[in-house]
DNA sequence: TAAAACATGCAACATCATTGCAAATATATG
DNA sequence: CATATATTTGCAATGATGTTGCATGTTTTA
């Protein structure tokens, strides 16, 4: 392996890898960094683009469904058949997510954004309804397209 | 056109074609039959296997797209690259949904629901952001599986 | 009822996703 | 540090999903 990535970063992924017993191979290290360089949430397709395609297809969707079972990365749900992946900055573990966070999208520039500090608001459900999770979408314009 | 739909249902299906400029065909009448006498939202796999795929899967396809344009139905976001529609019970135009209300999906029966009373609330973004419409997903435990 | 407008089905194609398996890489062990 | 074991990757094949153009059929209009 053999990577330009700053000695700090470098640590901090392979300790996320290692706390969760995931063997440090090149495209988990660098598919990682993209989620860390990041502040947007990242599509299969935008993961292909930004490594130029370096990783199999196949070895991108088997990452990335590693991640989600780790709780290193949690799916935000989408309208267009599309999957999008964000960073838990939290403590999410292994198949048990708390990303009950707002998700942004912004109408302009398009960018998806984890909004950690908004947590989703407890609803009130009909009678017989057991929540246990909840997602939350909110479109409209971002802090650096407010042109509107 | 020869279909065994109640009368009633039937006047209630052209009524909505017609208030929205649509032509009158088998298949429009059919999807929009289903999801009249469906409590859950659909996908396009569903509809095909509901209608026995009777209708081409373009013809699909394209007469989802014409009810969501036409305010019809609505796209209901999922984590699973799949597309759910919802038929829009209120007062939807086209281009311009009002389909603000909590969607369940059951883990158990695996239903999405639109629960048309539960609004969604509203959140307070970070300073720059302005939102436009916002969906929200619960996932848990629905009423008829209520085990738990 | 005929003409015009519109919707459908077919075919071809493009994209997206999954699986099995052999080769390559990473980790554990002596 | 070298080797055995376990894990991961890439390739190939396949399946599922979605889109477009065009000829044909159906609905609506006049």
């Amino acid at each position: 392996m053999d990577l330009v990535i700053h000695q700090d970063k470098m640590n901090q992924i392979i300790d996320i890898l290692k706390k969760n017993g995931l063997s440090i191979t090149e495209g988990r290290v660098q598919i990682l960094e993209l989620f860390l360089q990041n502040e947007g949430a990242l599509s299969h397709a935008d993961i292909e683009k930004k490594t130029s395609a370096a990783f199999d297809r196949v070895t991108v969707y088997r990452t990335l469904q590693t991640f989600v079972e780790k709780g290193i990365v949690h799916q935000i749900p989408t309208t267009d058949n599309s999957i999008l992946y964000g960073l838990c900055k939290d403590h999410c573990e292994a198949g048990h997510h708390h990303d009950e966070h707002v998700h942004f999208v912004c109408n302009n520039c398009n960018k998806t954004i984890c909004l950690d500090d908004v947590t989703v608001p407890k609803v009130n459900l009909p009678k017989g309804f057991k929540p246990l999770q909840a997602a939350m979408v909110v479109k409209g314009f971002c802090d650096d397209c407010k042109f509107n």
